[in-house]
DNA sequence: TTAAATATGTCAACATGGCTGACATATTTT
DNA sequence: AAAATATGTCAGCCATGTTGACATATTTAA
């Protein structure tokens, strides 16, 4: 077939470059702007859903993972972490071992919640998997990964690989 | 060589799209946090680069069309584009079948200052093309492709195929 | 056992970049 | 002449990031 669009070496460096970085935009945009009306309607933004999807992941973490991961302030957290622990979706164990530490689960609640919102992009998402092919998909992800900054990768990667060990 | 972290099929389809949301999630993260130092000591952030990326790519644009690509309201957009326009580095020429459109140009000055901008993310995309492979650059695109919503998607890959047809 | 380091939280002020609503102007279409 | 269109502007609000300065509880080190 003579899909120009997909054909890597007719393009040049630069681009190659443009077509990444458009598409990349583009794609995002879409895919993080989903009929977001459960959240909207409880007062809850992006933020949230980040915190709420990494707590999910990581059941028990530490505030402190929990902003690398996120990357921001614990000034930022604070006010969104707060809201989610207020309205019961959250639950802040003291450690164990270090009783500083506050460890992060899903409540009931919480877990209801996350799913809720997860539904539509887990549809989009393995939807345009099945649309592009299973060959497809192994590229995105080798790509995406090539892309996450060197000093992260190592971290971010272990991160991502968490539970995957089946 | 076993590596199972991208073998596609060892992974039930919940894991799929948690893999495909996360590495999404970080790998754009890393890719748009890239040391902006240029467009700050100008007082400029993101939104100004994606005005002049758009602009840039598409001499001669309509307001109504870089609204369209940018997905915002015309009252986000005029902070942003007047000061560009203001330090001088976009240029408005009236519409010459319609003098009520303002056809929106970048100056030399703003070439310079986009191509500035660039050259870091170009390095830092095709480097992580490189080291994916060919192979892996053609999933990437298929799968953003695939990601793009549906109404939108004819829309996009025509202007991300703006000046690729070589 | 006291002093320092660590994990977390909080207050206050500010920046960026979205949004809505209400109008204003110039130009083109009907 | 009236209506529709392309653009611009004023004003205020919201979400989510940032710094800086402290406060508290707890653990670790001297």
């Amino acid at each position: 077939m003579a899909d120009i669009f997909f054909d890597v070496k007719k393009h040049s460096d630069h681009q190659k470059f443009l077509k990444g970085m458009e598409l990349l935009y583009f794609a995002y945009r879409d895919f993080i702007s989903w009929p977001d009306d459960v959240l909207h309607t409880l007062g809850f933004g992006r933020a949230h859903h980040r915190v709420l999807h990494f707590v999910g992941r990581n059941p028990g973490l530490k505030v402190a993972e929990l902003l690398k991961l996120l990357n921001i302030t614990k000034q930022s957290l604070s006010r969104v972490l707060g809201t989610l622990v207020e309205k019961g979706h959250i639950r802040q164990d003291i450690g164990d071992q270090d009783r500083r530490q506050r460890l992060l689960h899903l409540t009931k609640q919480g877990e209801f919640l996350l799913n809720k919102i997860a539904e539509h992009q887990k549809e989009h998402m393995l939807k345009a998997f099945k649309n592009a092919g299973n060959h497809s998909v192994e590229g995105f992800w080798k790509v995406l990964s090539a892309l996450i900054a060197d000093e992260n990768r190592v971290e971010i990667l272990s991160q991502v690989s968490r539970d995957m060990g089946k």
